[in-house]
RNA sequence: GAGCGGUUAGCUCAGUUGGUUAGAGCGUUGCGUUGACAUCGCAAAGGCCGAUGGUUCGAGUCCAUUACCGCUCACCA
């Protein structure tokens, strides 16, 4: 590198080079080591049909800077990586693809078709692996997994057959959301409810023996092919004496009971209710309690079969149309409503889903979710941000039991294996040799699939060993947090948490870091209808991966959701190029330098009030990264590098780097070496690319920075009264440069600084810094002293603590626009004095406050009173 | 219907245990470029921290009420 840096950063010239230095390194590989603490991080596993998304650049730069940090404090940290078979979403994509080619995919069979989907997933599965590392991500990458490959699929069976004989999984017919388009069943966090504008049809049902009419209104009329009762309000002194009584249900001609049920609600709708067990989850818990026949009225793909008579064959809204219009015939059909409701549909293709009665594998849910409401009860599991936690106990709490199945090919098969002969279930790993009830030969496995979710939910043992009692899962388990979307707590937290209590005793994690929505620059969600997403490869090719990962973190706290823009991204490119330029700075002066000499000693206040600053940016950082709050720890890291030690330090330094006669040239190159090496460590976990390429420039013991040192606080990094002294430098030369541009001055035009003090320790702070006031505040000469003699009356001035500060200006006597200014010093300060005056005046104050409080108070009214004597006295001498 | 979050500068957002002068980035205004960076520097303007009440010596921060916005869950067929 050397003299010889780009002027600008250029990221694509060394992302892909470093990248590659790490893995060929085996930085991110990890191995049991007892000698070091393990710290794990488990990724969430992309699907594979997935395509990098802002929301998976945020979840994993977050996961990549809570493990590049935790590395670099010395734990031997993993991070698991891995992807998800994703059963749905690529059973579609693949038959979709078959279907172009004019397959189908019962053409091509369970065993065919399995074939093309491994091929595909060979093909296209690695895709989301490869835009992740685009990112910098320090997974360990020789541990990938794949929630189908042979050990995961042996925690599924296992699993499955333990919660099996534990009577924790069951089979049986319930009702269960119903996705036509996909043709499978899917569980209750999978449906997605949208608002719909609809209709309430206010139908007729003739009383039998009576020419008495009772009036049902329904948004779905098409199921009353399947209605078996009506139901009212047993206390609804509308339908007392109809209670019991039959009625023909029309179209159908089929005789249905009145029954009464607190179910109903009286006040809404006619107080009656149609019921159909077989297709609405509240007319099922009626239809058990009344013991009522459940008759399915539709087909898999959501046409109308056998049982809806004469509709049957109809789409079902195509039979809805038809039923209404033959009710209108009828003269049954009293009114149509307009009425919105809610509507489930399915979160993948969005289609309406139906509510069904169908034969299905089910998890009892009630145990245990126990352990796992208790853990966060009791703080063994914790979210941050904390609030997480009542949406997660919330969902908990009311848990229903979880439906398993799927009509699907892609995905791990039940192991449950049912008998031609006596019809019972034997659920084994592998195909049984005979039933285990008659012992007969003639066995089928059953034809579903598991849910996707049932093997991510076992993701964080599953790919350290389990079942096996390995040596990894033994020390890498639990992980340490996990680090995902509030969006994902119902699908995966919940179900990781309660399968690690069943099946390792443990939490599977001990924090959850939530992270919000990645949103466009107007706050909409991304999504592909709208267009509106934005890539983050091509971010990364054009800005760089660490510009992106800055973006994505800075001015974020926990769980809240973010918007992406342009100007956010430019932002950071800038902070990027400016982390470059310092380093190119000091790498144009250090070269020829040798620091081994220097020490401590030979610092000068300047030097020391820097290393003092980074100090205390070490412990800082370091805290707020521990509590998760990355946010707020890059952006002080932003600030020192930015302004204390670019604007500041790098500017007061630079007339020691131009004089080879100074003295103290080695020990500002040393100091500037090791703040920038502290900085730039702090900031790895951040921007991991530029930080190790300049790394590697600035020195050559260490070979990363990935796998150098933490920094730590120390003791003899601690220098308060320097630090005091450039504080007083600083505040001097900005009081200079605002007097300057109040003035009108240009920097071209420099002038003599007079100090005016009665303490002999602050005329030595000038007269030792006389070289910054030349170089940032634009003085010929600076003239430190304890009287006014030799200032020309009409200098302007500035009243710092302790000092007045006077500039002559030659041709330049704008009294008023002087006097205004010193008015406004004036003012500013008054009322400091007016607000400590008062606090000191309250007695409660006095009396409660903290005594150091107190007397901070007290200090500062002194300070503002010397200081606004000063004005005033010069005020009143301009007056006059 | 229930739960949660938000409301802070023109815009986008921070603000860790309450401490009295509320911050940043972008934008705006003025000045500035021969030796890191114009992807830059210097300076400035701009906020009774949604409203009301309370606790406290002290509230953007804690409590209560309320308004608006958003999210989630549950739903009345």
């Amino acid at each position: 590198m050397g003299t010889e840096m780009n002027k600008t950063y250029n990221p694509a010239e060394i992302e892909e080079r470093l990248y590659q230095k790490w893995l060929d390194k085996k930085y991110f590989h990890a191995e049991v080591d007892r000698s070091k603490k393990p710290y794990t991080i488990v990724m969430p596993p992309p699907n594979i049909t997935g395509q990098l998304h802002m929301g998976h650049a945020l979840d994993n730069t977050l996961q990549d800077i809570l493990i590049r940090f935790k590395r670099m404090q010395g734990y031997n940290a993993l991070w698991q990586p891995g992807t998800d078979h994703a059963s749905i979403a690529t059973e579609v994509k693949v038959t979709n693809k078959l279907k172009e080619e004019g397959i189908s995919k019962e053409e091509l069979g369970r065993e065919g078709f399995l074939k093309r989907t491994w091929e595909w997933r060979e093909e296209y599965g690695g895709r989301i692996v490869s835009q992740l590392k685009k990112l910098g991500s320090s997974a360990d990458w020789d541990r990938e997994r794949f929630t189908m490959d042979e050990g995961c699929s042996e925690a599924v069976q296992e699993v499955f057959i333990r919660l099996y004989e534990k009577g924790y999984i069951y089979r049986g017919s319930r009702i269960i959301n119903w996705c036509p388009v996909c043709q499978t069943s899917i569980s209750d966090a999978e449906v997605e409810y949208e608002d719909q504008a609809g209709f309430f049809w206010h139908i007729k049902y003739p009383v039998i023996g009576s020419d008495q009419y009772v009036e049902i209104a329904t948004t779905r009329p098409e199921t009353m092919l399947g209605d078996t009762a009506v139901a009212v309000h047993p206390d609804d002194e509308r339908y007392t004496d109809l209670i019991g009584k039959k009625l023909m249900l029309p179209l159908m001609n089929r005789e249905i009971p009145i029954v009464a049920d607190t179910y109903v609600d009286k006040e809404f709708g006619t107080g009656a209710v149609k019921i159909t067990p077989a297709h609405d989850p509240n007319d099922f818990e009626v239809g058990k309690r009344h013991d009522l026949p459940e008759i399915n009225i539709m087909n898999d793909d959501g046409t109308i079969n056998k049982n809806g008579g004469k509709y049957a064959g109809m789409d079902r809204y195509e039979a809805r149309q038809a039923i209404v219009k033959e009710l209108t015939e009828l003269g049954l059909l009293v009114k149509i409503e307009p009425h919105n409701h809610n509507v489930g549909t399915h979160d993948r293709c969005h289609t309406t889903v139906e509510p069904l009665v169908k034969k299905q594998w089910f998890v009892a849910m009630e145990e245990l979710a126990k352990p796992a409401i208790e853990a966060v009860k009791n703080g063994e599991l914790r979210f941050v941000p904390q609030h997480f936690d009542r949406t997660y106990l919330h969902w908990l709490e009311n848990i229903r039991d979880w439906c398993i199945s799927r009509q699907l090919w892609w995905g791990h098969r039940i192991p449950a294996y049912y008998c031609a002969d006596c019809g019972e279930i034997t659920v084994s790993p592998t195909k049984p040799e005979a039933c285990c009830k008659c012992g007969c030969h003639n066995l089928t496995q059953d034809e579903d699939t598991l849910d996707t979710w049932f093997s991510s939910a076992l993701w964080p043992f599953s790919t350290l060993g389990w079942p096996k009692q390995t040596e990894d899962l033994d020390y890498f388990y639990p992980t340490n947090v996990l680090v995902t979307g509030y969006d994902i707590i119902f699908f995966w937290v919940i179900r990781m948490v309660f399968s690690g209590y069943e099946h390792t005793g443990r939490s599977p994690f001990q924090d959850v870091l939530i992270h919000g929505l990645v949103r466009d620059e107007l706050g909409r969600k991304m999504s592909k209808s709208l267009g509106n997403g934005i890539d983050p490869l091509e971010v990364v090719n054009q800005y760089g991966a660490d510009a992106l990962r800055l973006t994505l973190v800075t001015g974020n706290a926990p769980g809240n959701d973010m918007r992406y823009s342009e100007k956010k991204i430019l932002a950071s490119r800038n902070f990027a190029n400016k982390v470059w330029n310092a380093s190119r700075f000091m790498l144009m002066n250090i070269e020829k330098a040798d620091l081994s000499d220097v020490t401590l000693d030979d610092l000068t206040p300047a030097d020391k009030w820097i290393l003092s600053k980074a100090n205390t940016l070490v412990k800082e950082v370091t805290e707020n990264m521990e509590n998760y709050d990355l946010g707020v720890a890059v952006s002080k890291l932003y600030d020192f590098i930015w302004e204390e030690f670019c604007d500041w330090y790098i500017e007061m330094v630079k007339p020691r780097l131009w004089n080879d006669e100074d003295a103290s040239k080695g020990a500002a190159l040393y100091t500037l070496k090791n703040v920038l090496i502290i900085a730039l460590k702090l900031l790895h976990p951040y921007m991991p690319f530029i930080t190790e390429e300049i790394f590697c420039s600035l020195q050559d013991e260490e070979e990363s920075i990935m796998i150098s040192r933490w920094p730590e606080f120390r003791e003899d990094y601690n220098f308060k009264e320097e630090e005091n002294e450039v504080e007083v430098i600083k505040t001097a030369v900005r009081n200079i440069r605002n007097m300057r541009a109040d003035m009108n001055v240009p920097p071209s035009k420099k002038a003599k600084v007079y100090v005016v003090s009665e303490k002999q320790e602050i005329l030595d702070i000038f007269d030792r810094s006389s070289v910054f006031f030349a170089t940032l505040g634009y003085a010929s000469e600076v003239i430190p002293q304890t009287d006014k003699s030799g200032i020309p009356e009409d200098a302007v001035s500035t009243v710092i603590p302790d000092a007045v500060i006077y500039i002559p200006f030659a041709d330049l006597v704008d009294l008023d626009k002087e006097i205004a200014r010193l008015e406004k010093e004036a003012k500013r300060l008054a009322g400091e004095i007016k607000r400590a005056d008062g606090m000191l005046h309250n007695e409660k104050f006095l009396s409660k406050a903290p005594a150091a409080k107190v007397e901070a108070e007290r200090e500062k009214l002194a300070k503002y009173t010397a200081m606004a004597d000063q004005v005033n006295a010069r005020l009143a001498q301009l007056k006059g």
